[in-house]
RNA sequence: GCGGGUGUAGCUCAGUGGUAGAGCGUCACGUUGCCAACGUGAAUGUCGAGGGUUCGAAUCCCUUCACCCGCUCCA
């Protein structure tokens, strides 16, 4: 047999194993499409009840490393960052002044029978006159007037040689989005020629929009957050004069975010509703450039903490014409990605993180914003003192010390980073007995810490697992089962990730030892029975 | 938004115009005494949804929804 006929098909089985995973986070309670009953609804989720306790997990772990114990700055002092939970809906205006109002209503036409889509804005129709037959003609076209005269020369020229004279003038054009229907039959396709086959202009905005009160107009239209670095923005000021923090010090919050993406895809990856956990981090500008590099390092440990592979994940700096609007004059992004499944051998964005400059603070400060009341500026007292002991002069201290600090954002998502942890556990496991795949998660995320089981449902055991199933579940997620055989109940936790099982036999009765039971590798020790907590807490690191 | 594919029990699937099925899983009882054991039994379906053709539709036709793949889009 030949090599290349026995040779895995990569993409096959990268998408095998995302199917697989699909259906296992369904079966197991941990991600349900939402609106099933329904028929479902594209691009939403619903996280069943391990999966919103893993997710729960994750989130934890992110907020406690971020604002509960922050990491060392270079300074050798923990960092300051505080926590925010700001609201989904705000007033409209936050969302002009961010961009993503103006930046994201392009409308856009498609063809019917080429299948291009064009910037409706950036169409034109031209209206030529033959001046000697008084005859009228249409070019459409993308760019200036001149440049679609210049590229329609051609099909110009053989049109004139059919009137008296060679001669054209323009004599008006109009931009497609403002045609009506019976000018838009009469458009022609740039790409393909055919005539009215473009459909009328259609917004693409990213943002889904609800009415605030009773009266649905245009006064009335709110937004759902696309994004939930903008509530640390708005609360720049209030977080600023009630927390006595000082630059350099980040805000960080955790939340529902909502964008209206033109095609969902990959199960829980691109959806329409997700949970992101975003940091802004308020420095000096001149230390931009090293707080990115340092919050570099700090996600990507915090992504290993998790239990995902150095091997999965990479960094990629983007390229200066995918930056975002907000990005473009800084140290520019980074983003952090993962070895998906669906993207291998390719890797895709799990974490963006970002230098954000003053852009935000200047579109929210009153300065540059007739809407906001706030000044946003900074008054760096340290440098202040910092520079008088420098000796320098008196008006340019002054003119220092007050700045607009510069972001950087580390800005992760939740629901991406638990779909990593459920891509990088599971684990097929053909050769064992028992269950199919395992789910190798970290200990401390896992949903169910530990299963504690009666080997048999009888003969008093039952009751003495009972009586430390009720100890160990004031301190973790334990569950308790007395079922079945215990080769189903193992299986069973092997497929939802439980790292433990603590089963009690006749032998405890005697001598007061368990038997635990290690999910990765199905191997058994006897343990204490007051020792399990013990054990537990080392392993699970609490 | 476009093109292709898929949709039958919780899961994997069989069923191509004539009574809605199997295996696994789930649950109950019994048995068992460390890896999805065994026995007996039970529950589970508007055959994705709506409409049409037909005496009769899971099956044929139309529409629609969801998922997957490829485009397109992606702060």
């Amino acid at each position: 047999m030949s090599e290349t006929a026995t040779a895995p098909d990569a993409t096959y089985n990268a998408q095998k194993s995302m199917d697989e995973i699909v259906a296992l986070c369904k079966r197991r309670g941990f991600v349900y499409p939402a609106s099933e009953i329904y028929g479902g609804i594209n691009g939403f989720w619903d996280y069943g009840p391990l999966g919103v306790q893993l997710k729960n997990n994750i989130r934890d772990s992110w907020w406690r490393a971020m604002v509960e114990c922050p990491p060392i700055g270079p300074d050798g002092d923990p960092l300051q960052i505080v926590g925010l939970d700001s609201a989904i809906v705000q007033n409209p205006k936050a969302w002009v002044a961010s961009g993503h109002v103006g930046g994201f209503n392009d409308p856009m036409a498609d063809c019917k029978a080429c299948k291009s889509r064009f910037r409706a804005d950036h169409l034109l129709a031209l209206e030529l006159i033959f001046p000697e037959s008084d005859q009228h003609f249409l070019i459409c076209g993308i760019g200036e007037p001149e440049e679609i005269i210049e590229k329609n020369k051609k099909r110009i020229d053989k049109l004139s040689k059919g009137q008296a004279g060679q001669g054209f003038t323009l004599s008006g054009f109009n931009e497609y989005t403002k045609l009506n229907e019976s000018g838009r039959s009469e458009f022609v396709c740039p790409e393909c020629g055919e005539k009215g086959s473009l459909t009328e202009p259609r917004e693409f905005n990213l943002m889904f929009e609800t009415f605030v009160g009773a009266i649905r107009d245009d006064d009335a239209k709110a937004y759902l957050r696309p994004e939930t670095a903008q509530g640390i923005f708005l609360n720049y000021k209030n977080v600023l004069d009630t927390m006595r923090v000082r630059v350099p010090f980040g805000v960080a919050q955790v939340g529902k975010a909502f964008r209206n993406e033109v095609t969902p895809r990959n199960f829980v990856f691109r959806s329409r509703e997700f949970e992101q956990m975003e940091m802004e981090f308020f420095c000096h500008p001149d230390d931009a450039g090293q707080w990115k590099e340092y919050w570099k390092e700090k996600r990507m440990e915090w992504y290993r903490s998790l239990g995902l592979s150095a091997d999965n994940l990479i960094f990629r700096e983007h390229d200066k014409d995918e930056l975002s609007h907000y990005a473009k004059d800084g140290y520019g992004t980074v983003d952090i990605e993962y070895k998906w499944p669906f993207t291998a051998p390719g890797y895709g964005e799990l974490e963006g993180i970002a230098h954000r400059c003053d852009f935000d603070l200047n579109a929210h400060s009153k300065a540059n914003n007739p809407d906001s009341n706030a000044d946003l500026s900074y008054f760096d007292q340290e440098l202040q003192v910092r520079l008088q002991n420098e000796g320098v002069e008196k008006d340019e201290i002054k003119r220092r010390s007050r700045y607009i600090p510069h972001v950087i954002e580390p800005a992760a998502g939740l629901t991406r980073a638990t779909l990593a942890v459920i891509c990088e556990a599971f684990t097929p496991t053909p050769e064992r007995k028992g269950s199919k795949y395992i789910l190798k998660f970290a200990p401390h995320l896992a949903p169910i810490k530990a299963g504690i089981y009666p080997l048999v449902n009888k003969d008093g055991l039952p009751e003495v697992a009972k009586k430390l199933y009720l100890d160990l579940r004031n301190k973790f997620t334990c569950e308790y089962d007395a079922k079945q055989a215990i080769g189903k109940r193992y299986a069973r936790m092997d497929e939802i990730g439980t790292p433990y099982c603590f089963t009690v036999d006749s032998d405890t009765l005697s001598d007061n030892t368990v038997t635990v039971r290690e999910r990765d590798t199905g191997e058994q020790s006897r343990i204490a029975i007051d020792e399990v907590e013990r054990f537990l807490s080392e392993k699970i690191g609490r």
